[in-house]
DNA sequence: TATGAATGAGTTTTCATTCAT
DNA sequence: TATGAATGAAAACTCATTCAT
């Protein structure tokens, strides 16, 4: 990649923070292309020869900032759930991990509005192949345990649905259950539906 | 209530049925009051004698709208349901139904954008007493088999979640995996997690 | 007059205190006929029952109120001139009470924004006869001075014109001079006028 | 100043001549900004781009415009009673220079609604360093004949109010005197109050 | 006389996007 | 590449007034 293009894909990812951090105060209706450049200390014209326009902006952040934030919970999963002796265990301490990630995550999870599935819907390719390749080593454990690839794709993915849906509710209005309220049966949920899967 | 009030909540009702046809075929932010009023058959100022403002029609729209459908695919679950020997099968029709429900609601979907948890958040007082007395007949069943009333409402919202979570990309993405594709996972994942909170 | 008109003249009183309390508080644009009726306590449609419309409701309020406060002031000051003993501490006294008065009227000041003269057009008549009496009592005492009726007339209108102006300035914005401050010139000025007439 | 300035100073300048054109024609509450666009022949966005919104614009234009006028009736008055023998005489012309002056502004005082004061309010500073220079050289020659710098500025702050209150009912409304009725009055009564000014 | 729902013209304001420099 | 003044369509909302009851 040359000096130029690094260059540009810097001040695109510059726009695309500043923005992000609009959108975390002011929700994406109310932040103006106007508020986006202001934060970012350029000008209106230069916005559009980054993006087309404000909808491309938003849709490079959400698959961006979401793919950004699973890497992340799947990092800080996998470092958690590394000693576990078995499986039980390691799926566990792994899914207690990715509902603290979720937590921690609050803000991302409030401009995304649910929208954590623009990256889910890509899965588990992801876009980035540092977070397939992660993804792979955390679900390899469970693939000589009853599962095929597919299967377990499937799995992983309506389980990530579970816990990304309930947690946003839980997080976000804590109605119509608080995140700790709510969190040992999420965690109960999660395994049956690994275990259910693997036994299909 | 006197006949004035009956009038007043049916011209509601007439408004809100019209910004819902719009909202499906248009996405609300591109439906302007303008819209509404014209497809309503009123004057511009008679609906802000309904509504503080446009997010007050939404918000109403919404919570309205979601538990109406709540309610329609409570019914239409449990009827299918009823024949059901065991509770398993029971259970397992009633998910079917559940998801086919949410099929059929597609374009609700779509306008709710994944917020059929607005409705959820009161969950399980809904704010109708229908869907109330519904929704304990359904899950009364399970009551003597194993769970407390307070651990099945978060079983259930959990279940509900879940459900409505994966649906909702399902039917309008398609991504990752189109409604059929995932509907054993799902159904089975349900079940799972139904009875791996039953047992704790 | 009839038991009928009694009650509407009381009605229309109403109304008009009813819009004076809330021009003083937002100002006569940013009040609305809604505003008006509700705070008196009556139907939208009655308002027209007893107001052309709202530009006849502001006339007949500025007409009313100002009429009103002329008199109170008038009042006042007489009071506490009556007992000087020439002419010279006569007038300087009254000139001081109505300065006076004008700081007890701060908010009917704004209301009117120097419009205290809509009342001052009709001067001397006033357009209420107690007060045309109560201001011949009072200039009554100069006649044998020097003045003829009209140059009374006259010198007393400017008189009244130069303190209402001076005052509301000091008084609403107390700027360029305070009205402390700028009382003893004021004073001294009124007297000079007054003087200075008498012997044109 | 930069050329840019200069051109944004000058447009602004365009907007406030155009609404001025109509604030007298039609009155400041029935013209909209709408109309002022059109006038100046801007687009509606490019006004918010100069004032933030209407008030802004109205609140520049009142003290621009006093200011404007209050430097011609001040150069006006000066040139007329350059000549003047004696004090007496400079000061009788000096002041009925200043009523002609308020007659040829009829339509300034209009728009202002006795709100001339606005500029007045910045007495003697004005906010505009040539008209500053005016009213010393103006006032100067009386500091000598008995009047402090201070007095002086009260003294000619009163008489300013007094000539331009009577003069506005009396240019306006021709009620309860007309212009040239009341005229010889005013004069009188501004020579007194200097006078009586003086001597205290 | 009294009511208050309905009206819709009229206003202000926003904001994504363009384009000359 | 970068700028930011200019645009004007489009949006939300207000409010004096009417009129059927």
């Amino acid at each position: 990649m040359s000096a130029d293009q690094t260059k540009k894909l810097e001040k695109k990812r510059r726009i695309i923070e500043s923005a992000f951090e609009l959108f975390k105060s002011k929700n994406i209706y109310n932040t103006a292309v106007d508020d986006i450049v202001k934060a970012a200390g350029i000008a209106r014209g230069t916005f559009y020869l980054y993006f087309k326009d404000k909808s491309d902006l938003i849709e490079q952040l959400v698959f961006y900032k979401s793919g950004e934030s699973m890497k992340e919970m799947m990092l800080l999963a996998a470092k958690r759930a590394a000693d576990a002796q078995d499986l039980e265990s390691y799926a566990r301490i792994f899914i207690d991990a990715l509902i603290d990630a979720m937590v921690g995550q609050k803000e991302l999870l409030t401009v995304l509005n649910k929208n954590m599935s623009a990256c889910l819907r890509s899965f588990p390719s992801f876009g980035d192949p540092e977070a397939v390749e992660l993804y792979h080593s955390i679900t390899g454990r469970l693939l000589d345990h009853g599962y095929t690839q597919e299967g377990l794709d499937r799995a992983a993915y309506v389980v990530f649905e579970l816990i990304s849906a309930v947690s946003y509710d839980a997080i976000t209005y804590e109605k119509p259950f608080g995140i700790e309220e709510i969190r040992p049966v999420l965690v109960t949920a999660a395994l049956s539906v690994l275990r259910g899967c693997a036994a299909a």
